[in-house]
DNA sequence: ATTAATTCCTATTGACATACTATGAATTGG
DNA sequence: CCAATTCATAGTATGTCAATAGGAATTAAT
């Protein structure tokens, strides 16, 4: 029942971009070099994103990243969802799942009900609120 | 994100325990065809609710295995904790885990709101909540 | 006392996923 | 031209998952 690294450093590398949010491309070395995470592997995460069009990537150097949305658009669930694959507990609840069990099966409620408690949180958490709170945890040894 | 086969066969096999739980042991062999899963594997599985005192065990020919509590007293999250471990989602939410970053690091704001959302589900049903659910169902088509 | 049914215990296996590391090509600003 | 960067692909060590396998110990029924 584990988030990997791979939907962790993405919401890290999200978050980060929001921060330095300049219109100025952000390095992946600089990212790296903030969260402390292998920047040859984030070079795969963020591959992703950009595939996507998650974030626009600028070539050459003094190239880098930005975000392609405004904080505001994206949510945690579709950054988690994008590099994670789906976040439903277990195969069965996912969209046009088949399985023959389904009709007798109860246990099934159980899995339905973790997996909305779970879209309920990701999908009303965007990046810009996980940016102003750490901003506004940052300001507060400012006195 | 999955919840791995060992839960979701450990609360099919307690259900399957509440649902016949005449007082007369019921052997796995049994379970594990009305189940249809390998009843090897199903004995590595309630070999940790036998350790756990979640059932108890009859030996020998005739044997098998009853509930030692009420069915009310099992919540399905007792059960998943036990046979898959913590069903946080990431180790930085555990109890007493220690993270250097922990202080600055945002996103465990994310990963709270997981946990807390899912322990909410799981530890609000309990095992005579989905008897009862899988007997109402079952009586659905008497008439 | 024997047999058959059962639980109990431990080891092994194949497939797959995770979390990287490594190498080098392509692109581009200075 | 060069250094900094992104892009693409391959490799690798480790671990987990989901069983399977084999047999010992126990006990009710005959």
């Amino acid at each position: 029942m584990k988030i990997s690294t791979k939907g962790r450093y993405a919401l890290r590398l999200m978050l980060d971009l929001a921060l330095n949010n300049t219109g100025e491309p952000v390095s992946l070395k600089d990212i790296a070099k903030r969260q402390e995470i292998s920047d040859k592997y984030l070079e795969q995460i963020i591959s992703v994103l950009n595939k996507a069009k998650y974030v626009q990537s600028i070539r050459g150097a003094q190239g880098g990243y930005v975000l392609t949305k405004k904080p505001e658009e994206y949510t945690v669930g579709m950054i988690l969802r994008l590099t994670e694959g789906s976040l439903a507990p277990v195969a069965c609840v996912e969209e046009d799942y088949n399985c023959e069990r389904m009709s007798d099966c109860t246990t099934v409620l159980v899995w339905k009900k973790i997996n909305d408690a779970v879209n309920e949180v990701v999908d009303h958490i965007t990046l810009a609120d996980l940016r102003d709170y750490e901003m506004q945890k940052a300001g507060e040894y400012v006195i």
